[in-house]
DNA sequence: TGAGGGCATAAGCTGGGGTTATGAGTGGCG
DNA sequence: CGCCACTCATAACCCCAGCTTATGCCCTCA
């Protein structure tokens, strides 16, 4: 395990628990550079791209080998290339500053500076999942557009929208807002998850809607959209069970479906990761499509132009 | 956008274009610092959690206050809760913080100790893409338990566990290589990508096998495994047309698809990302299915077991 | 054979992030 | 009622990571 200590081990000891992730995973601004040797070949071009110097990108480089314990870049006179390991450390490296980018462009929407082109309004399912993504791609194709972000649920959206605080709208639900024009850019499932533990992911035949009506689950609070296209959903099939804990946030949720051992109910969007790592398992409901559309929403009349019109562009066909 | 100047942009000026990433997306300490504040709703305790003391906890959150331009906790005597805003950087924060946990785990593992109890071979694809979340999950299942990585193609695989360098290993493709058993633990599937822009994702007539074969695509060299089974599935439809490129790596491919104009033939787990945000749309192709297993291997009579069998109980019915 | 691009090493500066020490609010409770 | 226990903020100080400039060596190519 963790260096020093070849023997059998003494202390905690699982591979440096304790010490807090960033003393392992190198700074991102590492990971760019990074990133950059592999893009444009050499240290020196890499360092320039960064805004440093090739002393500094060497050094940083080198302390990032010996952190990791691998070497990353094959140095030759002529440039230098990634080793077989090192290409795998920087896709490892690019979904790390990827995710950052969206952290970025996130935030500085959230910024919210009352000059902005564009003022979206936007559910939390959606700002978290789907905005940044679709802000980088705005960036690219229209760069230099500011855009202000404000997140709330799908009446706050509407109320904004009304005031003309706002722009364009995004919401998933199962309509659309009086007032409100919108259009479908996209879908989204509601998906049964359990524990990997959990005895529904090993049965044999499917679950039932009613089943699921009958067991008490792990929620977000009553008023949250998910929970109004679950109760739509399963309102014939005799009705929600009273559940079995009711959090607040949706990450609430999903650590406590892994540790408590019940179900859950939650979007797609939210558990994709969960799902592919399989720390979360999903349970096919026999006969039950918990869809629901992501729509764009607008003031009755004021169809989206300019910057509007071009996010509206992007974001069509999304999932 | 970028602030001073809100005159028509005089500059670059696009936002902080040049700025390297880093300068404008706070440290991954204070990330983690950040998380650590929502889940424990005090900066005291978060601190305590992060192993360092209550002032420069408060002193490192609102520095990244300052620099984000956005309150993110909402400070009392009694605790400190997360501000609408806040909750959705926390949000953004915690993919940041969950891709650097892959990368450590990742690098952890790739830093290979010959005495580690579990030796992994596998395929690029999924050493980069899936890998990782699963030993986020072994280690969370079964902490202490030391795994090396190597990676490499699908004879690679098979070499380093026959020579019995290797304990588990997993490939993608069609078979299992001769002298392995292996059971089946997830499917992937080539999806047919193009920009946004490209005429293909405007059709409103499904595409034909034969046309995809007829017509110029940007592709991984010849040998990888992508590219066999998109021989193999089109060699009825008239066999591939001559590459318009050919280039070494997926990243490479992905971001000349987007350039280029030109359509590429790409695993799904590789662009799943990119559809998400719409820097690439999948088309999708009459009759045409693209699946591969994604297969756990073993040494013909080896059965896993111990650790190995830890790790491939987590997992089958991957994706 | 010299020029140029590539990388490494060395010496020195700076600032961000850490520490300790302290103060000031607020709610619970004997 | 007054103390305690908890919160957070401020101030003064320290240290090292990461930057810079200056230099040298290596290799290739005209």
């Amino acid at each position: 395990m963790s260096g020093e200590n070849a023997g059998p081990r003494s202390e905690p000891a699982e591979e440096g628990a304790g010490v807090p992730l960033h003393h392992r995973v190198p700074d991102l601004g590492a990971l760019e550079l990074l990133l950059a040797v592999a893009r444009l070949g050499s240290l020196g071009r890499a360092a320039r791209a960064q805004g440093i110097t090739q002393p500094a990108a060497s050094s940083r480089i080198r302390s990032m080998e010996r952190q990791l314990g691998v070497a990353l870049v094959e140095r030759s006179p002529r440039g230098s290339r990634l080793t077989e390991a090192g290409a795998l450390v920087t896709d490892w490296a690019r979904r790390v500053v990827e995710a950052a980018e969206a952290f970025d462009v996130g935030t500085q929407a959230l910024r919210g500076r009352r000059d902005s082109r564009l003022r979206v309004v936007a559910s939390m399912t959606i700002a978290e999942y789907l905005l940044p993504g679709w802000l980088i791609a705005l960036r690219t194709q229209r760069p230099g557009t500011a855009v202000s972000l404000s997140a709330g649920n799908t009446r706050a959206v509407a109320d904004r929208l009304l005031a003309g605080e706002a722009d364009l709208g995004f919401v998933e639900g199962l309509d659309v807002p009086a007032g409100l024009d919108g259009a479908v850019i996209g879908h989204d499932r509601l998906v049964v998850v359990a524990a990997p533990s959990h005895p529904w992911t090993r049965r044999r035949t499917e679950l039932t809607a009613a089943e699921l009506a009958a067991t008490p689950l792990i929620l977000r609070e009553r008023g949250s959209g998910t929970r109004q296209v679950l109760d739509a959903a399963l309102a014939g099939a005799g009705g929600l069970a009273a559940p079995l804990l009711e959090l607040a946030s949706t990450t609430a949720v999903k650590s406590a479906v892994v540790s408590e051992a019940a179900p859950s109910v939650l979007s797609e969007l939210a558990v994709r990761e969960e799902l592919t790592a399989r720390r979360l398992v999903e349970v096919p409901v026999r006969g039950l499509h918990l869809g629901r559309e992501l729509r764009a929403v607008w003031r009755v009349g004021q169809r989206p132009v300019g910057p509007a019109r071009d996010l509206l562009g992007l974001t069509r066909g999304a999932p």
